[in-house]
RNA sequence: CGGGGUGUAGCGCAGCUUGGUAGCGCGGCUGGUUUGGGACCAGUAGGUCGUAGGUUCGAAUCCUAUCACCCCGACCA
């Protein structure tokens, strides 16, 4: 890619309404745009990390046999008026009427329609279980948006849905679950804890959160030494204690800020009972489906990562979610043939090791460069001007270790692709 | 919804108290000098001061209404 076709957007100053540090470093590095409160435009540099974090679910997800799909975005009333949900969701429900006066709600979640869905295409336990993700746009209108994306109205979600015919069944798919999040997580280089906690009004029997740890994290946690913990609501259910200093006091917990980007819960046959989603098992009896729930809030990690990987220089990227792995700069290319000559040599030679490189060949002084592609959190940059173009090497900098290497033009890639 | 704050050039802000030619920084464009960490000089473009009404000889400034955005509280991936 070059930047020639990737426009930048960054920006030296910016509006004193951000507060989050993530909020900011988006705004500045030119990753989202606001519209209107709670909406967002993803821009050319946001999008490639969203890409890059949906790659790593994807991958996941497919690992415990979870297959892709997309539901709409716009969901009939008629549906949750079944679930009851059209009157317990309440005004966070945003709802709209067609041409016809017929009612629609946009979808903060998709339990309504993924039973819809499987009610009518199973009806025998043979063709269970049966594990579905989509990774799409929902929208809830929140009370008060607020943190960027961190609390946007419209948001990405990867949401997960599984059916069995049994308990048991319903329990494995649970844990394949939760140890797919661990490796999504781990693989996203994110400091994260996993607690138990409350199911709230997407209801069920058992569910837990998955948290990156951060002080500006809206929820708290209360973990114990092994860091296995819960959330205070279940902690306050527990204990059959509300004062949280007490629980805390008692029990020796550690008391943890964080952001809330997993959740994954037991549904049971709330959905099914209500909805009439039923099979035949072996002995021909009809019973409701089992179901399971598990959602990933896509765009908040992006700023959840952002929260945990910074300088005051920027953002420094986790290697697997980074835009880019390496930032090739040329200095005034556009005055020197020789160096743009050589910038694009080393440009072919990493796109051909299949090498995610961004070849920045404006017109900007060095400086600008540096202080761009160090602000957009690249792990690498490579840096090439008259003296590298006469010696055929290039000068590597590395975004943390703030080390320059030089390196020979045979060696670039492989040095680059070690991470 | 209750409480507080802010709307002025593409971006970030001052001006408002005490009404009288609409400003600053960054960015843009032109020319020149620079050039290995956000360069300098000269010139230039760009604003119905959120919107509507009112007071006044005169309103960015005072009054009223309204809209938008942000912050604090009640809800949440």
């Amino acid at each position: 890619m070059k930047t020639s076709n990737f426009p930048i957007f960054t920006q030296k100053d910016i509006t004193s309404e951000a507060e989050l540090i993530s909020h900011k470093l988006m705004i500045k590095a030119g990753i989202v745009r606001q519209l209107t409160s709670g909406l967002y435009t993803w821009l050319p540099l946001g999008h490639r990390i969203l890409e890059k974090i949906k790659m790593i679910i994807r991958e996941e997800m497919n690992a415990i046999g979870s297959t892709e799909i997309l539901m709409p975005l716009i969901q009939p009333a008629e549906l949750w008026k079944e679930s009851n949900r059209w009157e317990e969701y309440g005004p966070e429900l945003l709802r709209i009427n067609d041409r016809h006066k017929r009612e629609f709600c946009f979808g903060p979640t998709f339990e309504e329609v993924i039973t819809d869905l499987i009610r009518k295409e199973v009806s025998s336990y043979k063709q269970l279980p049966i594990n579905l993700f989509q990774i799409s746009t929902k929208f809830r209108d929140e009370i008060r948006p607020r943190f960027g994306v961190m609390r946007a109205r419209e948001f990405i979600m990867k949401d997960s849905y599984s059916f069995h015919s049994s308990e048991q069944c319903l329990n494995e798919t649970y844990k394949k679950y939760s140890s797919a999040y661990e490796n999504i997580f781990k693989r996203l280089m994110l400091n994260y804890t996993i607690v138990e906690a409350d199911s709230g009004n997407i209801g069920g029997n058992e569910s837990h959160e998955f948290h990156v740890i951060a002080d500006s994290g809206e929820d708290d946690l209360l973990l114990d030494e092994s860091t296995q913990g819960m959330n205070v609501e279940i902690a306050k259910i527990k204990y059959g204690e509300t004062d949280v200093q007490k629980i805390i006091n008692e029990n020796n917990l550690k008391h943890v800020k964080g952001i809330e980007v997993g959740h994954i819960f037991k549904l049971g046959d709330k959905y099914s009972s209500k909805m009439k989603a039923e099979i035949t098992t072996k002995e021909s009896e009809k019973i409701n489906l089992l179901m399971g729930c598990y959602g990933i809030g896509v765009s908040r990690i992006v700023a959840a990562a952002i929260e945990q990987n910074n300088d005051e220089k920027g953002i420094i990227w986790p290697s697997s979610i980074s835009p880019f792995d390496v930032a090739l700069i040329e200095i005034d290319g556009h005055k020197d043939k020789l160096v743009r000559n050589f910038s694009a040599v080393v440009y072919q030679k990493m796109q051909d090791s299949n090498i995610d490189v961004i070849y920045d060949n404006r017109e900007l002084k060095l400086g600008n460069k540096l202080n761009d592609w160090e602000l957009m959190g690249i792990p690498k940059v490579l840096i090439i001007g008259p003296k590298e173009t006469k010696n055929n090497i290039v000068t590597l900098k590395d975004r943390v270790k703030e080390t320059k290497t030089e390196l020979h033009v045979d060696n670039i890639c492989d040095v680059i692709l070690q991470r």
